[in-house]
This record gives structure tokens, sequence and C-alpha cells, in this order.
DNA sequence: CTCCTTGATGACCTATGGGTCAGCAATTAT
DNA sequence: ATAATTGCTGACCCATAGGTCATCAAGGAG
């Protein structure tokens, strides 16, 4: 029956072997994974992986590259086109989003930035440009709406979007670092944080109610 | 005149090499930071370095150890200690310590336990518990007694204290990754973001005032 | 079917760095 | 002084893992 030793498949290589060492950085971090790790995972031998990539380090940010700018561009242009009032748009469409990061696998490409970073400033220059100005610039406009028609007051968040995305990285560390000892219901606490914030700039409070429902 | 090649110190080693340690994991992660350059920082050979240390893993334990457990606990006894209003301690000292922590070199101890944490499950239980379940409790307890004595609303402060802390871990963060591309005011982020919370909870507002003078 | 291109393999090379240990020399005891 | 003690050294060992390359074989062309 001949089975084949393997295909040739050259089309699909690049991804699976993205997706492989992806799935192995995160568990064991960049330095600590053996490239023959990753080759292993992706079903393809160590000279191969080497014929796409030109060194662990090409393909450490080849995978940071290939998993974030899809996610972070539809949030964008998600914000810049909704009809929802500001609050209405954190509180609904951005807290799901917020909610699910800590859930997904970029919440390990988060770590590897954290983690790595230093050592790659050309990473993190082109992830701070695409990912963190854009998402931040985005978030701002939609702040500065509120302000603009009145449903928010005028308070330091807009210099600093940061403050309403900082729960999600803590959350992300968090259950990172210490689920096993102490888990952290991720989603409640997103939803408190942002809900308080959102408390501490509307103009109107409807009813005087007990903060996050 | 016969300078001797070294001296005895057995006593001031330890510390001698774990500061040393910190220097260099901090520059380069654990992962590639080689244990003779730690020696070569603490101006000692590698076989002594072994003499203290079984492994560069028990190393890096006590490097962690050493330097947060002081700090921590001195927080706790000021906040159980104190007779400032709730506000009043958030505000001031409180808020004094949330700045200090992103230019300390605790900040450096806190990259570490986020990047090498998961290979360290011990450690982390050691850290959560000495450290972060110690900070958070005292915390709470100066939030409940903010509540009770009328300064607070009922708010998911209560249940998530993490909230008042995660603009550090923000601030950490964002300096550490992003400082050379997009440089953060952590002082005046810190302030703002606690700020904000604290006009979320407060039950009078002295001056409908803008947020965070 | 046969040849040829090239995707793919895995044994191999080599540098690196964690960890050891036989011996040395600073200090202390006598 | 001399000997005994022990803090300290650095050459050495060896497992590991990044990176290479001679070779193979899948799949298309003629």
């Amino acid at each position: 029956m001949a089975k084949p030793r393997f295909r040739r498949r050259k089309e699909d290589r690049p991804q699976e072997i993205t997706e492989a060492a992806l799935a192995a950085f995160a568990e064991k971090g960049y330095a600590a994974t053996r490239v023959t790790d990753v080759a292993r995972r992706a079903g393809v031998s160590k000279g191969l992986l080497y014929l796409y990539f030109r060194t662990k380090e090409e393909l450490f940010k080849a995978v940071i590259k290939s998993f974030i700018s899809p996610q972070i561009e539809a949030l964008r242009r998600e914000i810049e086109g909704t009809r929802l009032s500001a609050e209405d748009y954190l509180r609904g469409p951005f807290l799901d989003f917020a909610k699910k990061v800590p859930k997904s696998p970029a919440r390990i490409l988060l770590r590897l930035m954290v983690a790595e970073g230093q050592k790659h400033p050309d990473l993190t220059g082109w992830y701070h440009e695409q990912v963190v100005a854009q998402g931040l610039a985005a978030l701002r406009s939609l702040i500065e709406r509120g302000v603009k028609n009145g449903e928010f007051r005028r308070t330091a968040l807009e210099e600093f979007p940061q403050i309403i995305v900082s729960p999600v990285l803590f959350a992300v560390i968090w259950s990172l670092v210490f689920d096993r000892h102490n888990k952290l219901e991720t989603d409640r606490f997103i939803e408190a944080h942002v809900g308080l914030i959102l408390d501490a700039i509307k103009t109107k409070h409807p009813e005087k109610g007990a903060g996050t429902a």
C-alpha cells in the first residue's frame, strides 16, 4: 500500500508550523521550547522548519505577527462603524470582546510579549504600532465622542484610554500565573471594572443603583 | 604586596549573589541568563555560587523571596495601623506606594513571575500566599471599613480589590515592554485610575470637580 | 514509464551552558 | 612558625539544542 512518508504541501506548511509554535511557546515559553518540539508538533522534520524560517527567532516573530493583526483590525473597524452610544458600545460589544481575550490564544501572546519582549525591540515596536496604538486610538475616539455628545464628563480617561483596558491585561496575567492557586472570575472582574469606570465618567445616573448589574 | 586573590566572606555571599542575579535576570530573563554571568557580576566564581545554591532554579526562587516580603509586610502593617479615612489613605500613602512600584526593582520581579511563573508552581504558590493574598486582604479590609463608615457605596470593589491595583500592574508591564516606543507617565496614569475608581465609589461628592486634581 | 525538480528528511556538527570537583589559599587555632 | 580548617577557584565534563547538509522520494512533465 506504500503509504507515502510525507506529502509535499508547500502552501500549508508555514501556517502549520506557526500554529504548532504558538502552542509550544505557550506551554514552555520561548527559550525553553526546542525547535524540535515545534517540528514534532507540526508533524514535520526540523530541517523543513529551517526551510521556511531562517532562525528560531524569525519563527517567533512570525508567530506573533500572524495571530493578532486580524483581531485588532476587526475591533477597530467595529468601533468606527458602530451606531451605538459610547456607553452602550462599551457595555456591549467592547465588554464582550474584553471578556473573550483572557480565554483566547491571544493571552498567550500577551505573555510572550511580556516575557521575551525586551530581547526583540523591533518586534515590540511593530506590535505597539500595529496593535496597541491602533486599539487605543479607536478607544480614545470612542470616548471623545461620548464626551462631545454629553454622555461623559471630561476626565483623565481621554488622555489614558489604557485605563479601560487594564483589567483585561490584569485578568490575563492573573489567570496565567495564579489560576491554579486562586481562580479569578475574569468575566465578572472585567465587567465590574468597566462598570466602575463608567459610573465615574457618566454625566447622568439614571437610577442610583449598585454599580454593576 | 600580595593582594589576596579573594576574601572569605561567608556571611555576605548569599545576598551579593542574590542581588547580582536580580540584575542579571532583569536584563535577560531567567533562561537566557547564564549562571556564569551571575557569578561574574557578583565578583565570584561559578563554583562558589553552587556552594550556596543547589541549582539555578534554587537561585531564582531565592531572588524572588528575598526582595518582596519586606515591602508587602510594611504595606500591610501600615494599612492596619493607619488612622486616616479610607479615601485619604488611598489618595495618600497607598498612591505613593503604587507610584513607586513601576520604578523599583520590584517591577523586575513582576516580569519574572509572569515570564517564568508557569514553570515554577510552588514558587507562584508561595508568592500568591505570601504577597498577593496578604496585600489584597489588607486592601479589602480598608475598603470595607470605608463602606461601613459611609465613605463608600457598596460596589464590586469589595469583591475585587484587585481593581484598584490593576493600574500598577499595567504600568509596570507597559513600561517594561513599550517604554522605548511610547513612554507612559506612570505616576499620572496610576493617579488618574485610582481617582476614577474613587469617584465611582464615593457617596458624597464635595465639589463637582474634574476627576483627578 | 522515466526523468527531473524540489519539498522534505534526520543524522550530524558544534557551541553553549548547567553542574562537578580536585586542589588552592585565606584564615584560625595551636 | 606550622598545621588544620574551609571558603573559594576555575578547568573540566557532558547533555542539550540550534543549525547544516547530503540524500531521499513525491509528484509533475514529456
